[in-house]
DNA sequence: GCACCCGGGGCAAGGGCTTTCCTAGATCGG
DNA sequence: CCGATCTAGGAAAGCCCTTGCCCCGGGTGC
């Protein structure tokens, strides 16, 4: 690999001299050897040592995200938010996949602080678990301490600039929605209880039921992987335990979409006989049949804005932004079956 | 931030045991020291800087990977691949989005090359473009010449190991089925005309088109962008230019649930009166309505090998690894109709 | 014509870590 | 009991680049 001395050594000129072509510094260079200095890098096809580069000049540079999976459409949003914004800054993005695998995060939060990135952020949700919040808050901790910045995506118990989008009231802007359409006996398709993201959406869910003189026991909720499989497992033990049920809720798409599967499976027409509905309201929810009610969370817009408080010189108070849910009306809901 | 001589200092011990202890070099130490050492890394919450230690060690540690978009589930499966053996063999996987740019593209191949990334996967379809192919042919060649390990996933004008998946078979596949079906007047929708994806595939499908007596003409096939709204465009341009067509072929699945989302639109049925046939059979085909006849292509595999390939050492000879494509028959394809 | 200034270039000091080589003390054999 | 052999630990030389500082020579002002 050619290194800056090569380069130096071939357009005759020091290293230093070199080094100030290359980089446009502010050091006037005569044309001269400006150009006798290009001409060695493209000769010998020169590209700097990023490495040697990040510790002589001691500039962050990158930035790392931690999501669970890049490949669920819902952190794909969200990065390509993260992206841009870091993009139009000139920033590099390093994607860690944790794969809800909550050491594989801990793990990854150190790999970054060692690439000495300038800020990580925190896109998965936050889990329901104290030992883990601990430690994740003991690392981001010392993180922060040497100068690194940190925000997070969704709710985490970590006190510092924060992306939340709305889940509360996106459950509630199902629940109420199911009532107005006179469903009564609701069952739900929840990802991991761990995941305040879960207990979010169920949370603001339960309260439009409660105000609406509806309950939802504890036996109408399936707890299951937030995938698709997931769904469609859950809502096979759903049905088999509940057949009263008129409405399913999904407290993501994927899931939702795990459901149609299901209920296909057995011939229920949705939303004839039972109402499903998603959250998040990712790409592809209105491509499936029926087109999916769901609720939207501007994902890209939450990476975006996340992106944005990382880079930006941190406040004095920690900046929480709250995104606004919206429920999105499509074909999945309809009114509750007379019987 | 705290550096090895800090932790040095608080044990009372030399950087270089301090080095030892953490790396867990061969070189005994005792035990009283290691745990001083351990003691001080753990109170300073100390973690090696990445970069400094890359310079020290000149071992090649990450592999960089440049795909279109990972949000597209296509490179999301093939970098699920690539993420998988890249982890079992302990090395990190830089992610490049080039966002279907090839100035990107090029930029990243310099950026991982200034990286000192042990290997650089490409893993979006190549181009037809002389100019384009020179000058990344350049670049890797010189990347190639310090040590530096390609490969490539689909067909690139690059000479070293690769990963083809089998375009060409798959397009024939699905022109032999449809011929199977008695379909006549078939409709093409295409990616972009200047990747080799999308003239692979197409060849494929014309070969077996011919053999059948059929024909391919120019005008029943619309060049979009390869994703759902080109796919939704290019249909209503098809529909409204050939009427005739009884067999929509997309040339990735994406492009395909753009079809049927144009297709309800104007309350096609399908397959009844239109055929409708995708390629890739991402997770999502089976679950739109009707599900998806595709061709399979095992694009997590796809990526393993290509990993395999990079890091195993190079052979003299490049290797190419031919994976075969597979029809996958569902709903959305069915007998034309008479008429 | 002299002191000064300033533009253009190079020297060399890091930046944080690994690793080779060396040293000093301990161990062992004769 | 002394030299040969080990052993564990340290000193220091890089790895490749950036940048503050210094130096040299020619132009400027008075």
């Amino acid at each position: 690999m050619a290194t800056l001395s090569d380069v130096a050594r071939r357009a005759g000129v020091s290293p230093a001299t070199a080094s100030r072509v290359i980089n446009g510094s502010s050091k006037p260079v005569t044309d001269e050897l400006r150009a006798r200095v290009l001409r060695a890098v493209a000769e010998l096809q020169y590209v700097p040592n990023a490495h040697a580069q990040f510790l002589a000049r001691s500039h962050r540079g990158a930035v790392g995200v931690i999501v669970h999976d890049v490949s669920d459409p819902y952190f794909a949003e969200v990065t390509r938010g993260l992206q841009r914004v870091a993009s139009d800054r000139g920033r590099l993005l390093m994607i860690c996949n944790s794969y809800r695998d909550p050491d594989r995060e801990l793990e990854y939060v150190e790999l970054l602080r060692g690439q000495q990135v300038a800020a990580i952020i925190l896109a998965g949700s936050g889990y329901h678990d104290p030992e883990f919040t601990r430690l994740v808050n003991e690392k981001l901790a010392a993180y922060e301490a040497t100068g690194g910045r940190v925000a997070v995506i969704g709710r985490h118990e970590h006190s510092g600039d924060a992306v939340m989008p709305d889940n509360r009231a996106g459950g509630r802007l199902i629940g109420t929605e199911l009532c107005r359409l006179g469903h009564r006996v609701i069952g739900v398709l929840a990802g991991p209880a761990v995941l305040t993201t879960t207990t979010d959406r169920l949370a603001g869910l339960r309260a439009a039921l409660t105000e609406h003189g509806r309950d939802l026991p504890e036996h109408r909720i399936r707890y299951a992987a937030f995938d698709r499989d997931g769904g469609a497992e859950a809502t096979v033990a759903l049905l088999d335990a509940e057949p009263a049920v008129t409405a399913i809720v999904a407290l993501n798409d994927t899931m939702a979409i795990g459901a149609l599967a299901a209920l296909r499976a057995r011939s229920v027409p949705v939303p004839r006989q039972v109402t499903v509905t998603g959250f998040d309201d990712m790409p592809i929810a209105r491509d499936v049949t029926p087109a999916l009610t769901t609720v939207r969370l501007p994902l890209v817009e939450m990476g975006a804005r996340a992106m944005s408080l990382a880079l930006d010189p941190g406040a004095a108070a920690p900046r929480v932004e709250l995104l606004a849910a919206e429920l999105v009306r499509r074909d999945s809901a309809g009114p509750a079956p007379v019987r």
